[in-house]
RNA sequence: GGUGGGAUACUCAAGUGGCCAACGAGGGCAGACUGUAAAUCUGCUGGCUUUCGCCUUCGGAGGUUCGAAUCCUCCUCCCACCA
């Protein structure tokens, strides 16, 4: 029993700091029944998650699971400061409003994977903006400017002879004086946060807590490349509250191999179960499309329902399997007649006239299912449907 | 402070007076093949005018020239070496 928990937590995690300890506090629990917390901080800014932030969320269940309380922490009051990259200054003050707002906004989409049962909301305004100045320079005094320079950031900009702002220094103190006023056993966070939750552990130490808090670091997880990391910026992302249909759609475009780290680090599925599905593809018994679905349907019930899951399947497999038209497409109304690389800006299937004409020339255009050879086809009054490649689709009626 | 080198489209990177909307690679889009996977092959990859052409783009501002990404002047920012 203790072993699988062990196995199930320590599951996809990049670095753990340290594995016995760990290891005790979860046979205390089965043994004593003694709960531990599980610390993890966010950002207080608009959270429109993704499947990203998911894998810090799962880890976190995880741990509910075998015994963890979570410490969800909003980091108000550092995410003020701005975790120090060397370009950004002081960020703009959040209001006690919109802190609140987006904490709501949390709690919507993080209890979808989150036991709220066992899950405590804590911002971290509430001590450290009261800190006293005598109280942050006993902080600092915890920490030399030696050890500091250690991390990464601040070493390469030291070395290069960059600004390095003495408020940033405050940052990876604060994140770990979060720790100290949390008690907090386990933190985890990204591999990036390697040294800030060092400093937890440390911090501990030195403000003699009476225990230093395990670090685990997960992957920071690819995006539907598969090469970068996923990340809104970027556009290769799976938001938590996309439609079912989209999102279904997303994870079936991932490649194979991807799939089985998403299925490593996304699924809720055991282990072994994983391993079996992996051997039953290899040998021919599961089709890794059907494996795919599996992990696009798992995903999608877990943010919307069970329902949604399997239509959204359904409709996966109408649209690009049967080559059947989409139950919904965009609807427009234009003024006609009009040439048909109009007509597609018009309906948003293009961004340009000359895009358009350039996936006429392609092949790429089809009216009614029909595919477009003529380039200066118009189209005269009468409903049309519009595709463009294999995902835009659009209804439009001409007058 | 001095001396050299550099800044080109989404990214890297050619081009050093007209043939440059600008070689090539990556990425992206599309087509074929598939399982909307991967791999592979093919086409496209600034905008507008249904393509005759026109407009905007090569760090910024001016200038020389019939004509500039390319030459000149000034400015901004990077990088290397010297002090």
């Amino acid at each position: 029993m203790i072993e699988e928990a062990l196995k199930e937590i320590r599951r996809g995690a990049e670095e753990i700091i340290t594995e016995e300890q760990i290891e005790s506090l979860v046979r205390r629990y089965y043994e004593k029944g003694e709960p531990y917390y599980v610390k993890a901080g966010f950002d207080p800014t608009a959270p429109d998650l993704h499947l990203g932030h998911t894998v810090l969320l799962q880890k976190l269940a995880a741990f509910q699971k075998h015994g963890g309380i979570v410490q969800f922490l909003i980091g108000d009051f550092t995410g003020m400061i701005g975790d120090p990259t060397g370009k950004s200054q002081t960020r703009k003050k959040l209001t006690k409003e919109e802190v609140k707002e987006n904490a709501k906004s949390y709690e919507e989409q993080v209890f979808k994977i989150l036991d709220p049962e066992k899950t405590i909301v804590v911002f971290n305004s509430d001590w450290l903006g009261k800190l006293t100045s005598y109280e942050m320079i006993e902080l600092a005094s915890k920490r030399t400017v030696a050890r500091m320079l250690e991390r990464d950031d601040f070493e390469k900009r030291f070395k290069s002879g960059q600004d390095i702002s003495l408020y940033e220094f405050f940052y990876p103190l604060f994140q770990g004086y979060d720790s100290v006023v949390l008690k907090s056993d386990i933190e985890i966070g990204g591999t990036d946060q390697k040294f800030n939750l060092l400093m937890g552990r440390h911090l501990q130490r030195a403000y003699e807590v009476g225990k230093e808090q395990v670090i685990l670091m997960m992957p920071i997880l690819e995006g539907l490349d598969g090469v970068q990391k996923m990340s809104k910026s970027l556009g290769n992302f799976i938001g938590v509250s996309e439609e079912p249909n989209v999102m279904f759609a997303k994870v079936m475009s991932i490649s194979d191999d991807l799939m089985w780290r998403y299925y490593e680090l996304l699924s809720a599925r055991s282990l072994s179960e994983i391993e079996k599905m992996r051997e039953d593809v290899k040998s021919g018994k599961l089709h890794p499309k059907r494996a795919k679905e599996m992990l696009a349907e798992e995903i999608v019930e877990r943010f919307h329902d069970k329902n949604a899951a399997l239509s959204a399947c359904e409709e996966f497999n109408k649209v690009f399997k049967q080559k059947e038209l989409p139950t919904d497409m965009p609807q427009f109304t234009l003024e006609g007649p009009i040439w048909i690389a109009k007509a597609l800006v018009e309906a948003k299937l293009e961004p340009s006239t000359s895009q358009a004409r350039r996936d006429l020339q392609a092949g790429a255009v089809r009216v009614d299912q029909q595919k477009v050879s003529d380039k200066d086809l118009q189209l005269e009054a009468g409903d049309y449907i519009l595709q463009v490649g294999k995902k835009k689709f659009a209804r439009v009626k001409v007058k």
